[in-house]
RNA sequence: GCCCCCGUAGCUCAAUGGAUAGAGCGCCGGACUUCUAAGCCGCGAUAUGCUUGUUCGAUUCAAGCCGGGGGCACCA
């Protein structure tokens, strides 16, 4: 449909240039011109009024230095010249400030629904990232609690990036980064420990740098500790290497399980940070970076200099103790994911508290890609998820994960209901900040918008239960106002789809399906698809069209879409 | 002090540098004997934090300021 408005108008334009009405001499800049208008005619808008309209005029001002309207009313008359076949455009009128507006005639529209029709659950699919290998690297929380609500937002946002990404093409793969080692993994067998012996009615202290959250205590019952004889912290010192793992395991199966069965995603892989000491990729990336002359020795420290790479100062490989840091464990995994793994694209979904991080990871894998070790450049977006925060009666309350102050997202998804928490996280653009309240979030639970659009959903099916045989289309008219404007909303989901693989903007997708749904119900309210007992195979198409869109929609966010509500 | 994000209607949020800045919620009003009222229609003279700049044109870009959040470890 685009690439017909874009044919149309460059038809016109070097017809006008061939005749010599065209402003400039200077047929290069007439080239880059055109090479513009193409991009411009990409993504067209499709006014709430009803007509195709996009800013070319100007843009052509700006570049010949041409009168825009002279220049809008040339083209307007020859895209509409009475020689010409085409029953693209009802008619093109020139606006104000030099816009070209183009109204589709119902004709088109009729295409568009029967493409629609066509494809069914392949509408909206191109090929845009074919053959490009994506892993997406979301939530990746540590394992040291249970998921919080906050981590819906990533969450949900990488489980859809991904629906998107396999949409356009690309073979796309969720992954869990899983900080399996370190100190936190120590506190944590520290605070089962010692829980465990407080809850037997010992005295024990339960310092503050502890987890303090009641998950703890039920850890401890999981783990099934009070089979052991009490006996003191000291001499428990010995159990904790076993008991490291075995808690370990337990929250990270926890966590799976509320991924899985609560928020319904499905990760590809959880990856094992420490994965990475069993195979030997630490050490080795430690003596590839030594022999690249990427580290040097500093106050008994190995730093890896990654200000040659754009880090704003270098960072520590391996402390002054001999423990490796953080830090080399990532340079390691991404290494494993383009070297190893060969992805050529990696995503990562980072919390905004973590944006400090970004600099050095993209220096770590700039020096590596520079240093040769993958076969292509590779490319990795990273994607900040802005805070959420956690209201109660108007006021913040400070989330911690160590003092045990957060709310679940399994108790949000238990209380709200899986669609309307995936439509409330998604909806909004991950840049801003976002507030949370559960009390509300329950209150306004039946007014949140996912209902609205599924209930677009369920009128549709309800309507077409009702038509036992479908009508045969043989020719589709559309008329109507509610009917043309629901059919040109319709037709830009392909393009909605291509923006957002371009800005990863996935919360383009619930506005969207908003603004279909509104438009279907205003076009229920005043077209009918039965009437006295007879189906209108025109609506009838186009109802099919608006359902299979819906769903489409739906089902790349995760939602259902309810035949009845 | 330096870095990142945000500031749009009473509230929560939209808007590739374009036309009269849009939705939802809330408030008020209206319509129904027919496909689901979780719906439709109407209702905001006075919503882009402030000041400059770039541009034919700025919510969008740049600079400065104000306000809010986050980050600046040999933690993860």
């Amino acid at each position: 449909m685009k690439s017909l408005v874009a044919t149309q108008l460059l038809e016109s334009i070097q017809r006008l240039h061939a005749q010599g009405m065209w402003p400039g001499t200077d047929w290069t800049a007439t080239e880059l011109l055109l090479a513009g208008l193409v991009e411009q005619i990409e993504t067209p808008d499709v006014k709430t009024h009803g007509d195709y309209s996009s800013p070319v005029a100007l843009r052509l001002a700006k570049v010949l230095r041409a009168s825009p309207l002279i220049l809008a009313k040339q083209i307007a008359e020859d895209v509409m010249r009475p020689s010409r076949s085409t029953q693209v455009f009802e008619k093109v009128e020139v606006a104000a400030p030099g816009f070209l507006n183009f109204f589709l005639t119902s004709g088109a529209l009729v295409t568009t629904v029967t493409e629609i029709l066509e494809q069914d659950k392949k509408y909206g699919s191109t090929d845009l990232f074919k053959g490009q290998k994506i892993l997406v690297e979301f939530i990746s929380a540590n394992p040291t609690g249970p998921l919080t609500f906050a981590n819906g937002r990533g969450g949900f946002t990488g489980d859809v990036l991904v629906n998107l990404l396999k949409v356009l093409g690309a073979k796309a793969q969720r992954e869990y980064y899983v900080n399996d080692r370190g100190v936190q993994i120590e506190t944590l067998a520290e605070s089962v420990i010692r829980r465990w012996l407080i809850d037997q009615g010992m005295k024990v202290d339960f310092p503050e740098n502890l987890y303090q959250g009641e998950y703890i205590s039920d850890l401890v019952k999981a783990l099934k500790l009070d089979t052991h004889t009490k006996t003191s912290v000291q001499e428990l010192t010995k159990l904790k290497a076993g008991l490291k793992t075995k808690a370990l395991k337990h929250m990270l199966k926890d966590i799976q399980r509320v991924i899985t069965d609560k928020m319904g995603i499905k990760f590809d892989e959880y990856f094992s940070e420490a994965s990475l000491y069993k195979t030997g990729e630490i050490q080795e990336m430690l003596s590839f970076l030594k022999e690249a002359e990427l580290v040097y020795e500093q106050d008994g420290a190995t730093w890896m200099r990654t200000t040659n790479f754009g880090d704003d100062k270098d960072r520590v490989l391996v402390k002054s103790d001999g423990e490796t840091t953080y830090f080399l464990s990532d340079v390691a995994y991404h290494w494993n994911k383009f070297h190893v793994r060969k992805y050529t694209w990696a995503i990562n979904l980072l919390g905004a508290d973590h944006h400090g991080y970004i600099g050095r990871l993209k220096a770590a894998v700039e020096a590596l890609s520079r240093a040769g070790q993958f076969k292509e450049k590779p490319r990795m977006d990273i994607l900040i998820m802005q805070m959420v925060r956690l209201m109660k009666n108007g006021e913040e309350v400070r989330m911690s994960k160590r003092k045990g102050q957060f709310i679940t997202i399994e108790e949000v998804i238990d209380e709200v209901g899986i669609d309307a928490v995936r439509f409330f996280f998604l909806m909004y653009a991950s840049n801003t900040h976002m507030d949370f309240d559960l009390q509300l979030a329950k209150e306004k639970n039946e007014k949140n918008p996912v209902y609205y659009v599924q209930y677009a959903h369920a009128r549709i099916s309800s309507i077409l239960k009702q038509i036992k045989k479908a009508p045969t289309v043989t020719q589709i008219d559309l008329h109507a106002e509610a009917e043309l404007a629901l059919a040109k909303h319709l037709l830009q989901y392909p393009d909605l789809l291509k923006q957002m693989g371009q800005d990863f903007g996935v919360h383009a997708l619930p506005q969207y399906s908003i603004e279909v749904a509104r438009l279907f119900h205003a076009f229920y309210a005043k077209c009918r698809v039965i009437e006295d007992e007879k189906v209108n195979p025109s609506r009838y198409a186009l109802i099919r069209a608006t359902q299979i869109v819906l769903r489409n929609a739906l089902s790349m966010m995760g939602i259902s879409a309810p035949k009845s509500m």
